[in-house]
DNA sequence: GTGTGTCAAGCAGAG
DNA sequence: CTCTGCTTGACACAC
């Protein structure tokens, strides 16, 4: 199991999403833009390791423009060594690292320029981690899409959609239920039809589901992943910020209602990242409570275990 | 320097 | 009809 947060370290005085405005589009400024960004992110990463904090979603924005017609900055090959040094990095150090392209990645639209935009975009993202020399379990996550006032024909052009995918995105590509229109059991639906992995979100599952409950929510996600091709569950953890609008992430990780999500689990393996808007440090609070459980190794731990022991 | 309106991109629901 | 939230933060211009 990985413990893990989304994009920003507030601990670290740097930043992965340096860009400028498109009005002001240079190759050059993609260039510095780019080089800043995987230095952060490699600051990250190095940060990451000495918490023993194994799971990262890296953000869209590593490259200005990534997907948009007006990067004409041979971004892939200038910077293939660092990449590849990235991944090498995750690797060696056994980390799992996912991208989550944001709002305007829609599959399912009615509208066929926004459905080509968004395979741009996963072909973008998808390329950093093949770039990186990482296998299928590195993941892009997104979500089902928009309803247009019918389920079945947006499943449908979803389904349709998914066919279209260079093989290089559909081997990465996993769809989370989210919290106001598709839930588990609509995410369920296109992985019977395609294949795709289920990413599990507890919290959107607790503000929209078809009364399962969690452990028999998280088994059947589960169900999903292929082991080898896929790796590990992959979970979006948060819950309810109190007294604040219905579906607001809370700000800091509560203990307790993390402790019931893990005895949720019930054994079961995954890749936790904690969506919560102190990251780093609920994270860090959340990896010592699965250290005092036994659900992980302490990080000086880790390294000497080597493989394991079968009695 | 500091403040602040705006930034490539979509959708749904609230007000 | 317009505004807000969604993982949000950072740019860029005005003062």
């Amino acid at each position: 199991m990985r413990i893990g947060y989304p994009c920003v370290n507030e601990s670290l005085d740097c930043t992965t999403a340096s860009t400028f405005r498109l009005a002001s589009y240079s190759d050059e400024r993609v260039e510095k833009a780019v080089a800043g960004n995987l230095a952060c992110l490699r600051r990250i990463l190095e940060y990451n390791v000495q918490h023993n904090l194994r799971f990262f979603r890296i953000g869209s924005g590593i490259v200005p423009f990534g997907s948009h017609p007006v990067n004409t900055f041979p971004w892939q090959t200038h910077f293939a060594a660092e990449f590849r040094a990235l991944g090498d990095y995750i690797r060696a150090e056994n980390l799992r690292v996912s991208f989550h392209p944001d709002q305007f990645v829609v599959l399912n639209s009615p509208d066929a320029g926004i459905v080509q935009r968004s395979i741009q975009e996963l072909v973008y993202q998808g390329s950093m981690l093949d770039l990186m020399g990482l296998d299928s379990t590195a993941k892009l996550q997104i979500h089902a899409g928009g309803l247009y006032g019918d389920r079945e024909g947006a499943l449908k052009r979803w389904i349709a959609t998914y066919h279209t995918l260079p093989e290089a995105v559909k081997a990465r590509l996993v769809v989370e239920n989210d919290d106001r229109l598709y839930s588990l059991q609509d995410c369920l639906r296109l992985h019977e039809a395609v294949g795709v992995p289920v990413l599990f979100d507890n919290f959107h599952h607790e503000c929209l589901n078809n009364g399962e409950p969690m452990p028999l929510a998280l088994r059947t996600a589960a169900a999903t992943w292929h082991p080898e091709r896929d790796g590990p569950l992959m979970i979006d953890y948060s819950s309810q910020a109190p007294g604040e609008r219905r579906g607001k992430h809370v700000a800091s990780m509560e203990e307790a209602l993390f402790r019931r999500f893990l005895e949720d689990l019930r054994g079961l393996d995954a890749d936790i990242m904690l969506e919560i808007k102190d990251k780093e440090a609920s994270a860090h609070r959340a990896c010592l409570i699965m250290q005092e459980v036994g659900m992980l190794v302490a990080a000086a731990q880790s390294a000497s275990l080597g493989s394991p022991a079968v009695s």
